[in-house]
DNA sequence: AAATGAACCTGTTTGC
DNA sequence: TGCAAACAGGTTCATT
């Protein structure tokens, strides 16, 4: 569900919400979610402990604590997570897999259908991001994302440029809408092997990556199906799309000339116009 | 090494 | 209409 326009979404309602608020206890943890969950683990290292902020990494939240113990809480929503606030006493649902009481009796609840999503604890230095990230890319929105640095991933790369921009290695935070999208604007059809474009035109999937994202996220984000974020509201980037979940339509810049495909690559949907992107 | 496919889990949509 | 297959915004592990 959440790429990085949602996360980012969330992110920042969480830091007004929650943030400056003390945890009191984890009142209920689910057995698993992606990995197995150790209600100790995550009770010792929440418990008591007053919320200072939540900064974003590729499609990762990271919560840190108003102390000085190195440690932090991440946040992954995998496919369908959701977080809410609820009142004190409110009846939980069958999804609802980890919930902490904050001091005033109010409960967060982080909801996750799927289980495809995360809740951990990591060593981290202040202002520092857990070892787990540092394969990461670059964030697309920091001038790490820059033409010179996609040349040099990209080259000698046969792997298809849809499936490199979804890589979290290269660039972080790009999921398969946005990968799509992207592609769209910068006029590059998703099957070119990434080692084969030229640096004119990669120069335009930069712009096209960093412009699709900031769009979305001054929208809210894109929601298809579930996506909602802390207050239960929707993202309506959905109506900005051009490509994604569009096949069969006439494109919107090349008009009746063609209509949007959808293929598969590496099991995913990929969305795209044949006669603007080469 | 690089690229693809399967697996994780549940709900919803599509197609015969 | 009914049922089964396909599909869904992600990540990781196994296999070629």
């Amino acid at each position: 569900m959440p790429e990085l326009p949602e996360v980012e979404t969330v992110r920042a309602a969480l830091q007004l919400a929650v943030a400056g608020k003390k945890i009191k206890r984890l009142s209920h943890a689910a057995a698993r979610l992606r990995y197995p969950l150790d209600p100790d683990v995550i009770s010792r290292a929440t418990s008591g402990r007053m919320v200072k902020a939540f900064r974003r990494r590729a499609k990762y939240i990271v919560v840190d604590f108003d102390d000085s113990i190195n440690d932090c809480l991440v946040l992954h929503l995998g496919m369908t997570g959701s977080f809410r606030l609820a009142a004190k006493g409110d009846p939980l649902g069958t999804f609802d897999h980890v919930v902490w009481e904050l001091e005033g009796g109010e409960q967060w609840i982080f909801t996750d259908p799927r289980k495809f999503g995360e809740v951990a604890v990591e060593q981290a230095a202040a202002g520092e991001w857990p070892e787990r990230f540092a394969g990461l890319g670059p964030e697309p929105l920091s001038p790490d994302l820059n033409t010179g640095y996609l040349i040099n991933r990209f080259k000698g790369r046969k792997q298809p440029v849809k499936t490199a921009i979804l890589d979290q290695n290269i660039i972080a935070g790009i999921g398969n809408i946005y990968a799509s999208e992207a592609l769209f604007r910068a006029g590059i059809h998703p099957g070119r092997a990434a080692g084969n474009i030229s640096r004119q035109r990669i120069e335009k999937l930069v712009l096209a990556v960093k412009s699709v994202l900031e769009d979305s996220i001054a929208s809210g984000g894109t929601t298809i199906r579930d996506f909602k974020s802390l207050e239960g509201k929707e993202g309506y980037f959905s109506l900005c799309l051009d490509v994604y979940g569009k096949a069969g339509d006439p494109c919107a810049k090349c008009g009746k000339k063609a209509t949007i495909r959808r293929v598969k690559q590496s099991g995913r949907s990929t969305f795209y116009c044949p006669g603007c992107q080469r």
